[in-house]
DNA sequence: TAGACTAATAACTAGAAGTTATCAATAGCA
DNA sequence: TGCTATTGATAACTTCTAGTTATTAGTCTA
């Protein structure tokens, strides 16, 4: 049994008339008589009741009519899922990203994305860049947002945004004055910064600018939680450093001011595998970019 | 797109490996490759990732596959449920039936015929014989349990049992006495019968046997229903009939006594439309008749 | 770097589906 | 009653599609 003799049977069954209803197919009258004697012999079933004028459909046919129908409907919904999985209409779309993607540009790409790609269900899975980085490579996220420099093997890099650094004192601190802190002032204050291991990247860019400035800095705490360094440059222990899109999110009690002459920077990025063979994430790089990047699949 | 290319596809799959699926398929390796690239050109969408030395499903060719067992599934649902209702394993059969009908074969019939088609699906009509003549004439009921004669145009009749009838009485009436009443015995009672328009065979099959036993009966009342005559007879007012099946329900204070040498009986037969093409109703009849009758369905 | 492996391609063959011509049975009509 | 139009089935033939064999072109492994 395949799918033409389903449509012939539901022609025939409809026009209870093969010769219409071989007009209708555009075939002749005699292709379709045994196209439908051949499906009753597959069958083992009259489908038909044929006298030399008319023809009705049995209890049989009746049941086969419906059961067409719903073949036929059923190949649609298989080929336009299909179609709409190959072009990423549909699908799945796991996004790795870092405190920094929600502060700046995750919000409104997801909402355009969504917009225009409804049916891809996206997970949202919150990761430091390392972790990201084997999220990647073990195929849990098909993209990520994240802090490079990183391991590209494998992987397309793009910057998006380059993040510079503020000062966050106590509310009444002397360096307040400034409106943008020169970095020698910073030489003789107690300093708060991240653990080396969770970017060591910008641990190790901070400790440089400082030493070409001439001094080596006091680092009194390493802490992870921005929160906790926050509470303690409230209670007066000492400075920390935040980056300029979190600088309306530090709370009372403590103030930010600019750094003069401070390159200190954070890179900021999206990475995905180059063989990443998932058609939602290329119409997501369209809402990223604009447009998709050149060479965004290539190794 | 047809169920070969769908089965094709899914050996290829489920192998990965175009070599292998077509040993599966009994068929050889270009055969398959040809028919899996017109599945994709047809779908417009890259279902295997090939490299020269490996296969691999996309994202399309996973949500294909998923739809193409279901396909392969829903054709074999079709296929089953028509050869069902073509043998009347499937299906649906409506009875008529008067209450004679009831109170004999009916509920072992059922049992039986339910026991054997567990998925037929029974609806129960209870009709006077002309409504059940009337409703097989336009397809409305199956098969008729009635009681003939009948116009027989179209229809095949079949009888079942002949029921003979007997009297009953008061309690304490003095025709109690006999064993089996004598019919000329009656020619002075009170008698209650149900209306001719009820049962023309019946009631004028008891004029004739009466007017050839030499009287003429006195007939007191008419009433359809047995329960009202029943009732009357109860209060002393007359004698009326019962069908010996029903003799055991006719309640208290009144008696039954057999009618002697009485040829009075209401034939009960079962009677279906001659061009039925219900495949239950065939195997209904082979419950009821033990075998399906010669000629069940000739004209 | 040679050889094994694997999917694609090309040319050819076989089989299934379609076409034309015709038949046989029936219904409607004169 | 006989004639004609209608309609599905059948037979013989043609066309198109699926399958076969032989070969090619990349890859991976030893």
């Amino acid at each position: 049994m395949d799918f033409r003799q389903i449509e012939y049977f539901i022609a025939v069954a409809e026009a209870l008339h093969f010769g219409r209803a071989a007009d209708r197919l555009q075939i002749t009258q005699p292709a379709l008589s045994k196209q439908i004697a051949s499906l009753e012999k597959m069958l083992g079933v009259q489908l038909l009741l044929r006298t030399k004028r008319t023809v009705a459909l049995t209890h049989a046919g009746q049941t086969f009519l419906q059961q067409a129908h719903q073949l036929l409907a059923q190949r649609e919904t298989a080929i336009q899922l299909t179609k709409r999985t190959g072009c990423g209409d549909i699908g799945h779309l796991s996004i790795g990203f870092t405190e920094t993607a929600t502060q700046t540009i995750l919000p409104s790409l997801l909402r355009d994305f969504l917009q225009r790609y409804p049916k891809v269900n996206v997970d949202m899975i919150e990761l430091a860049t390392e972790a990201q980085v084997i999220a990647l490579n073990q195929d849990t996220i098909d993209i990520a947002f994240l802090h490079p420099p990183i391991d590209q093997r494998g992987l397309q890099v793009r910057p998006i945004l380059e993040e510079s650094f503020v000062a966050v004192l106590p509310s009444h601190h002397p360096l307040g004055h400034y409106k943008s802190i020169p970095l020698k002032a910073l030489a003789d204050e107690p300093l708060m910064i991240h653990p080396r291991q969770e970017g060591p990247a910008l641990y190790d860019g901070f400790l440089q600018v400082c030493q070409m400035a001439g001094f080596q800095p006091q680092i009194v705490k390493e802490s992870i939680s921005l929160q906790t360094r926050l509470c303690f440059v409230a209670a007066g222990i000492g400075i920390t450093f935040v980056s300029e899109h979190a600088q309306f999110q530090v709370g009372e009690n403590v103030i930010c001011r600019p750094i003069e002459n401070c390159p200190i920077s954070l890179e900021f990025g999206a990475a995905w595998r180059s063989r990443s063979t998932n058609p939602t994430l290329r119409n997501f790089l369209g809402s990223l970019f604009g447009a998709i990047p050149a060479d965004s699949f290539s190794n």
